[in-house]
RNA sequence: GCCCGGAUGGCGGAAUCGGUAGACGCGCUGGUCUCAAACACCAGUGGAUUAACCUCCAUGCCGGUUCGACUCCGGCUCCGGGUACCA
């Protein structure tokens, strides 16, 4: 039999299609199992060969649990709110929306040619007013809630206002995490709270909020008036545009996280993750415990709060050590010391926190001022130091040079005293390095002198709070989690600013305050507004400023004349010309109106060139002339579906773009067809799936019946379309409608930033259980059926930021009863990362006497301004490849994008085809050549100050200037190293891009992507078809069974285990042999055909058909394992001498380790290595190994 | 810097609990088929030594535990990921 894998692919995937082959209901008889992938982000470059790595594992996974009798929820959606969409926004000007819904149908695209088992019917898109409405909706939840450390669960705010109301607030009863650096909401009486101004109120109750506006250190970039993340800094300045960027204090809406951080850490033992994960997740809470300790300054009332670990060694204190920022250094800097400490502060404030976490150059700066020792009375220098964050702790340090290596190294660089206080061992060198260890005796310390480490923590904690100088205390490593973006493409925060009276007047806000408020849940979603640029304002504000009458009134301050909405009105702005992430519905009426029909012919001629004016009146004329000879399956149909009898608006023999729907409800954008026999023609099959297409990309859902269907089953076919309809009329809803639902508008001012990525991707797992709802985020009686994901798959780059998030919203909608599980996922697996191979090129670059201009497309500058049709080329870059050793002026490493290099004798390299090619597709390279003869003797004659000598230039120039250095990095569009999965399957087909993605090696192993041995797997599926040439239904001989049962039993143990590679190669033994046995039994293959539906899906149905199986090998069995082929009789005992093995023998399986010990010494072997003398010990492993120790 | 991983033939990898290191696939070599090529099929393939058998060496490096170590322990080297606003 011959392996067409084009056609088959097609066939099944349009088959599975038709059926629904994977949708799957809530509930059930059979066991759940929910299976899911972490969220793509569906990036601009399109899937690429890393992706499907988890989504196949994770597919096989599904696929095989279906086998094994369980109800599979195994959903896929997309993570579509993100910063990519936004930069390619301010770069092209396209509207976010657009470009996010055309790679989200490229991505579909990408993943429908794999043949995923996706119930696609639970699709969810976070940029989806109707999702994002749930991501508010639990903002919102966590506003008006508080962490309650007695009850260590979330509580509603309402239960601190009562208790507050009746006793007040004592300051330490109640732990108050403000995360960040911490400060102590200090203690009120329940009268003083009822006499508290609303401003007050709302002050005191953001420091319990668990969502709450505080403030927070960002990387702030003055020029492009925005925050940059550590990424996109680089030196001090931005990596986009090269302007300076700022360590500074900003508002910010922040997530407290830091309340969970106990149960995060302690809920971590009951889960099946790996351990490197948990451990990656402890290190990141972070949890210490220690003390805090005041230091007075010297002549000042001011005092410098440290939190340290070690408070045992306060003896040991030399010096104290602040972060730059941190609010003290400008008060206690003495005058002498200001100009070097502002110089010092302005060069640490322009480094992102991870370059001065990772510099190695110890630096810092004397502050003229001294702390009082708070237990020797000594005076204690105060420096300032970039090793010390403002984020962590209080932002400042108790330096114990002779304990910690940090300050070690700070102690030595500055000349400190370095005092020794805890015993070490004798070969410790101190001069050389500290001892941090935590063993020891405590000596030089007065009071703790002789106790161990332990116990001098305890005992000095016990006299810092005896002496009120500080307090035991756990610090968290886990800082509160930023939760406002000063972006556009995000999720809105439903936040406004109620506007009050001033109760006290300061000079700032004369007459009134702000007090943040969120939006009444029945006014959810806030619709993403529109702008007209997707940058901040001129006054440095976020880009929902733009907005156009951005603002909302509550429902209880509403009159009827109040505007409905911020969308509302004359101001609003329309967007044109472009397609929304819900389609446009199209209105009810009786006909179309003249714009809508113009609408149609825009929306199709925009696809197909002859969709057009004139064509349509034919097909209106053409449509009127069909409804007069309805086939009769057609006339049952319409006499149950005509006049809103579903309670949706039907029409026959409707036309739509160049084609006619049999029935279509235009409201819900659904096309029902019934189709005759000839349905089933190639062509005929042909055309209905271009159609179909062609419709789908106008926003139609097709559904078909046959007429036989119509006719036999008339009830079920009409309560199918109805609950189509139904699940369609909600979809149909576009971002306007949404806005109109929300009575909204007005009166105050709405938050202007958005939510971060991680927003909607905290609980989405939930929303794939019911996606559907409207009425609440998930039913408590779908997600008490799906409980939590039994596995998820995702990338071990989510350990600690998604993982983590995810976390946290569980437990909280856990505590707030939504739902009853505490974990988001049982059982978790990292994939590892498919990494692309990077081409790297040696350039330098050359200023060009005159600016030359070449056309090309459009370039805009980070702050979006234009310049349009040409690029100004002021530098030229000469290539001067990889074997070009001398060094070289201002040579630079540029990467080339991967599809133009090519492969050849041991090295990458690009052809001047290549490069050519190159520029066409990426602009940014226009400047590039090669360097020639002339450029390497300028090149020599700058670098060296001399003529190049006509021996070195032949040489030199005899150099491959086209060679490329590569490089193993993470496949990403930056590096310009992506490759498509879609060119392996049109190539080998997606059947053996799935067994080659995971024959590749296991599943958590990082991996580069090279395709070399994909041919082997390929043979393999053409290998196994070929076993089913002719198929017999002779009983199987027993060594058939055999392969065919051990081949069961350990494919079904790897996938268990999750080692998809060694199930890959037991099959091609299993073929190899087969093929030995020239085994052609139906008994054996037809099992075989379900073990390898999971891995080759396409190719299993085929064959599955072929046997003549009528249903989808999906619906099939996972096939019975019969033990007794899977034991031997006898075993092959390597015998080893001294741990050497020196010769194999075969034994009965049931001999006894005595008897095996006289047959292997008896044996003539063994005499040669025996050598005569008896051996000193013989150690028999039952079936397993024979030793002879001489 | 800190945290988490990884390293086995020419290449991807196997060895599941400490028990024959290199399964399976690619590549390469030789052969059969063919006018020839492709496909397919058969055989060989870690290194050194050897005519062959034998023997020795080999799982990044150094050391340890053990009858026996790719696997466990201690110390390194190099590579990858994360490092809080990329997702």
């Amino acid at each position: 039999m011959e392996y067409n894998f084009n056609d088959i692919e097609r066939k099944w995937q349009k088959y599975w299609k038709e059926n629904q082959t994977y949708r799957t209901e809530n509930g059930g008889d059979k066991p759940k199992y929910y299976v899911l992938d972490m969220f793509p982000y569906p990036s601009g470059a399109g899937l690429h060969v890393g992706h499907p790595l988890g989504y196949i594992a994770s597919d096989i996974v599904a696929r095989y649990k279906r086998l094994k009798g369980y109800n599979v929820l195994h959903p896929m959606g997309y993570d579509a709110f993100g910063l990519p969409a936004e930069q390619y926004a301010i770069q092209t000007g396209r509207h976010p929306a657009d470009t996010t819904k055309e790679n989200i149908a490229r991505y579909r695209e990408q993943l429908d040619k794999i043949g995923f088992s996706f119930d696609w019917s639970r699709e969810v898109q976070t940029c989806d007013p109707k999702y994002y409405k749930w991501t508010q909706w639990i903002f919102v939840q966590l506003f008006k809630s508080w962490y309650n450390c007695k009850t260590q669960k979330a509580e509603s705010i309402d239960t601190l206002v009562a208790l507050f109301e009746s006793e007040g607030f004592n300051g330490t009863t109640h732990r108050v995490l403000t995360g960040d650096i911490e400060h102590d909401v200090k203690p009120f009486t329940a009268a003083a709270w009822k006499n508290f101004s609303e401003k007050e109120k709302s002050d005191v109750l953001m420091n319990f909020r668990l969502a709450y506006l505080g403030e927070a250190w960002v990387n702030w970039c003055p020029a492009l008036g925005t925050v940059l993340a550590n990424d996109e800094v680089k030196d001090g300045v931005s990596e986009r545009g090269g302007y300076p960027v700022e360590r500074k204090r900003m508002p910010q809406w922040s997530m407290r996280i830091t309340a969970y951080a106990d149960r995060l850490l302690n809920d971590l033992n009951g889960l099946d993750w790996s351990d490197s994960i948990k451990e990656a997740q402890r290190n990141w809470i972070g949890k210490s415990e220690g003390s805090s300790i005041e230091f007075r300054i010297a002549d000042s009332e001011l005092r410098i709060e440290v939190f340290t670990t070690r408070p045992d060694t306060i003896f040991g204190v030399t010096f104290v050590t602040l972060a730059p920022e941190h609010e003290l250094v400008d008060k206690i800097t003495n005058a002498e010391y200001k100009e070097a400490v502002t110089a010092y502060v302005n060069v640490a404030k322009n480094k992102s926190e991870r370059e001065r976490q990772a510099e190695k150059k110890v630096s810092g700066q004397f502050t003229g001022a001294y702390v009082i020792h708070p237990f020797t009375n000594e005076k204690v220098p105060v420096y300032i130091g970039e090793y010390v964050l403002a984020g962590y702790g209080t932002g400042a340090v108790m330096a114990v040079p002779a304990h910690d290596s940090r300050d070690f190294a700070f102690a030595k660089h500055f000349n400190l005293g370095i005092p020794q206080v805890v015993t070490a061992p004798e070969d410790h060198d101190f001069s050389k390095e500290s001892y941090d260890a935590k063993e020891g005796k405590l000596i030089n310390s007065d009071f703790l002198n002789g106790l161990n480490v332990k116990d001098a923590v305890r005992r000095a904690i016990d006299e810092i709070e005896k002496r009120g100088i500080g307090q035991g205390k756990v610090n968290f490593r886990l800082r509160d989690a930023a939760f406002g973006r000063q972006r556009y493409w995000g999720e809105p925060i439903p936040v406004y600013y109620k506007t009050v009276p001033s109760s006290t007047s300061t000079p700032l806000s004369l007459t009134t305050e702000l007090i943040p408020e969120v939006m009444d849940e029945s006014d959810l979603p806030l619709i993403l507004p529109e702008v007209d640029k997707f940058l901040p304002t001129e006054s440095g504000e976020p880009p929902l400023a733009r907005a156009k009458n951005w603002t909302y009134t509550p429902p209880n301050e509403r009159t009827n004349s109040t505007p409905a909405s911020p969308q509302d009105g004359g101001e609003e702005l329309k967007r044109t010309n472009s397609t929304h992430a819900s389609p446009q519905p199209l209105s009810g009426g009786e006909g179309l109106s003249e714009s809508e029909e113009d609408l149609i012919v825009e929306e199709a001629a925009r696809h197909y060139k002859t969709a057009n004016k004139d064509g349509w009146a034919k097909l209106k004329n053409m449509a009127r002339e069909n409804r007069t000879k309805l086939t009769p399956a057609e006339e049952v149909l319409w006499e149950r579906l005509r006049n809103n009898k579903i309670g949706h608006k039907i029409r026959r023999q409707h036309p739509i773009d160049f084609f006619i729907a049999d029935f279509i409800c235009i409201r819900a954008r659904v096309i029902i067809e019934v189709d005759g026999s000839y349905h089933s023609d190639a062509d005929q099959l042909a055309y209905d799936e271009h159609r179909t297409f062609v419709l789908n990309e106008m926003g139609f859902k097709v559904i078909r019946f046959t007429n036989e269907e119509v006719l036999k089953s008339t009830d079920d076919v009409v309560s199918r379309i109805t609950n189509v309809l139904d699940s369609e009329r909600e979809a149909a809803l576009s971002f306007g409608e949404l806005g109109e639902a929300r009575a909204a508008g007005g009166k105050y001012q709405l938050e202007t930033t958005t939510m971060p990525g991680w927003a909607g991707s905290s609980w989405y797992f939930l929303r794939y259980m019911d996606p559907q709802n409207d009425k609440e985020l998930v039913s408590k009686e779908v997600a008490d059926y799906w409980k939590n994901i039994d596995l998820y798959l995702g990338g071990a780059e989510h350990a600690t930021g998604h993982l983590l998030y995810v976390r946290f919203w569980t437990k909280f909608l856990y505590d707030i009863g939504k739902i009853s599980v505490n974990e988001p996922a049982q059982k978790l697996v990292n994939q590892g990362m498919i990494q692309g191979m990077s081409m790297i090129a040696r350039v330098v670059s050359r200023k060009l006497p005159t600016i030359r201009i070449i056309p090309g497309k459009p370039i805009v500058d980070p702050v979006g301004n234009t310049t349009p049709t040409s690029l100004l080329i002021e530098q030229e870059d000469l290539i001067i490849g990889e074997n070009f050793r001398q060094g070289l002026p201002v040579e630079r490493p540029i990467h080339i994008p991967v599809e133009f290099c090519e492969f050849g004798s041991g090295s990458y390299y690009i052809t001047e085809e290549g490069l050519s090619k190159l520029k066409e597709k990426y602009p940014q390279f226009v400047s590039f050549r090669f360097a020639n003869a002339e450029d390497i003797s300028n090149l020599w004659t700058d670098l060296f100050k001399a003529e190049i000598s006509q021996d070195v230039l032949s040489t030199l120039e005899a150099i491959d200037k086209r060679t490329l250095r590569s490089e193993v990095e993470k496949m990403s569009k930056r590096w310009l190293n992506v490759v498509n999965p879609e060119d392996i399957c049109d190539q080998y087909g997606a059947d053996t891009l799935r067994l080659y993605e995971m024959f590749l090696g296991p599943l958590e192993q990082h991996k580069p992507w090279s395709t070399n041995g994909i041919s082997g797997t390929h043979n393999f599926l053409k290998r196994f078809f070929r076993l089913f040439a002719e198929v017999s239904n002779d009983a199987p001989a027993e060594a058939e069974l055999k392969v065919l049962h051990r081949t069961l039993k350990k494919v079904a143990d790897d996938i268990e285990r999750m080692s998809f590679n060694t199930c890959v190669s037991t099959f091609m033994i299993a073929v190899n042999e087969l093929n030995d046995l020239k085994c052609n039994k139906r008994a054996v293959l037809e099992p075989l055909v379900i073990a390898l539906s999971p891995f080759a899906p396409h190719a299993a149905e085929e064959l599955w058909s072929v046997l003549g199986n009528k249903d989808s090998v999906t619906k099939a069995i996972f096939p019975a394992i019969d033990e007794k082929y899977l034991v031997d009789n006898t075993v092959n005992y390597p015998v080893q001498f001294n741990g050497k093995m020196r010769f194999t023998i075969a034994l009965a399986a049931d001999m006894k380790p005595a008897d095996v010990e006289k047959e292997v010494l008896a044996s003539a072997e063994a005499q040669k290595y025996l050598e005569g003398k008896a051996p000193k010990k013989v150690i028999v492993v039952p079936k397993k190994i024979v030793n002879v120790v001489m």
